[in-house]
DNA sequence: CGTAGTTTTGAGGCTTATCAACAGCCGTGG
DNA sequence: CCACGGCTGTTGATAAGCCTCAAAACTACG
């Protein structure tokens, strides 16, 4: 079996072009250790990655301390989309994280010149738009019980569509790589708030834990009440269900 | 004077191609009412909006009666991205609207083939992206007043930016187009916590009211302060400042 | 001038934040 | 081996901020 080759080498593999080519041999395989920045704010956009493993946290830091972070990213998922030379956001790593970097001047070059390529690198873009306004939708409108619960579904959906070797059935086991910290930054509550959720939950026996990085959902029917999109009739394919 | 193009005619100009041309001569210009909708939930995304005049809120609604507004849009603001085949969300027409709208087939061909466009068509995607995580950002981490003050800047930022007539000054006074209904859901707050907010930017004469949809900005380091991005070094040239 | 809709203001209650203590897990070092 | 400190997570008590309910003020419009 040959080295990994990332979501992107995939995306590129049906819209060959010699600018898709040079692209890929400019991607350099990186690894990061627990806490490493592979993105620092303020830093110039000239890199973005593709994720081949492990758990990444893109987060926007006030200078007051408040932090939100706004999206867990793991395998098969690109960060480092940017319209300004430099990066707003923050990424850190939460697990060894191996990822590809690519120059940004090969993917435009790539881009520019590949429509079809271009096209799929579109409707990526575009999901995660629709899964940050998701985002938005639960932070505005849900309660502390309610975030956590759309929480597991987020990364249950995740977990599944972004399992490093290519989407596969969800589970009902759902491993939580981050502190309660990331997550109550993600949700906007604190880590107390999370962990009471958590326990209500457990009380409920709507989920249990192995460890408390490791979480199993007894009753996903109550899950997806709380925190589902039983908002729609959920046939979008998008995230949280 | 020939009639209004709009920024999607503006922004193919630099990139001609026969598709682009195409794209064009399928615009039909349309009109909407207060409380019309230009999109509803669960329509296919067959169409896409170039907004000329006027404002549109774009929501999801949960079916409890929740709602989220996800952006205000207004003059030079596209309407409909999505990645799937029925949009999740509904826009909503605040004040009377006129906006032309493109059959996404013949996007989609414009921007398959005509790679300077596509690359334009990008990095408003991206803007659009950078602007939904300023909101997480404002909703997850900011206090009820502070919501408000960068809801203003917010406001005052797509006034100047996506002005009729293109990008202009930013001016202090800011309009209001939308209820205090949808201020709260945009904020994830309830419209007596926002008029309170406003109430008490009066009371300390940060800001001063000539009816409840006009509002002028009298101290502007002080709403910068408060909801303004004093979390980084600003000059990015996003939203909110 | 009266009615309907929106906005503001007030009083009280609930959810979540804050502050604080404690429990569990691990690596280090005695 | 156990003792220790540091870190993360849980639980408890209290307080703050926002929501809910209610009513009054203002606006628009017939």
């Amino acid at each position: 079996m040959t080295t990994k080759l990332g979501h992107l080498a995939e995306m590129a593999d049906g819209h060959r072009s010699p600018e898709v080519e040079f692209l890929l041999t400019q991607g350099h395989e990186r690894h990061f250790k627990i806490g490493e920045h592979l993105i620092t704010e303020g830093e110039t956009t000239d890199y973005f990655y593709d994720i081949l493993d492990g758990t990444v946290a893109l987060a926007r830091n006030g200078r007051d301390g408040r932090r939100q972070i706004l999206s867990f990213m793991s395998a098969r998922q690109f960060l480092g989309a940017a319209s300004t030379p430099n990066y707003p956001n923050l990424a850190t790593a939460l697990t060894q994280v191996t990822a590809i970097s690519y120059p940004r001047s090969a993917l435009e070059k790539a881009l520019a010149t590949t429509p079809g390529f271009a096209s799929e690198f579109r409707v990526v873009l575009t999901r995660i738009l629709e899964s940050a306004h998701d985002h938005v939708y639960t932070i505005g409108q849900r309660s502390a019980v309610e975030r956590v619960a759309s929480f597991l579904l987020y990364l249950r959906a995740n977990q599944a569509r972004f399992s490093p070797d290519g989407p596969r059935e969800k589970s009902n086991h759902v491993e939580l790589p981050m502190t309660r910290l990331d997550i109550a930054d993600f949700l906007g509550l604190t880590i107390e708030t999370v962990s009471r959720a958590f326990s209500s939950l457990k009380k409920s026996e709507v989920i249990s834990f192995k460890d408390s990085h490791s979480c199993d959902i007894l009753n996903i029917d109550r899950v997806r009440n709380l925190g589902g999109r039983d908002d729609f009739t959920d046939n979008r394919g998008s995230s949280y269900d």
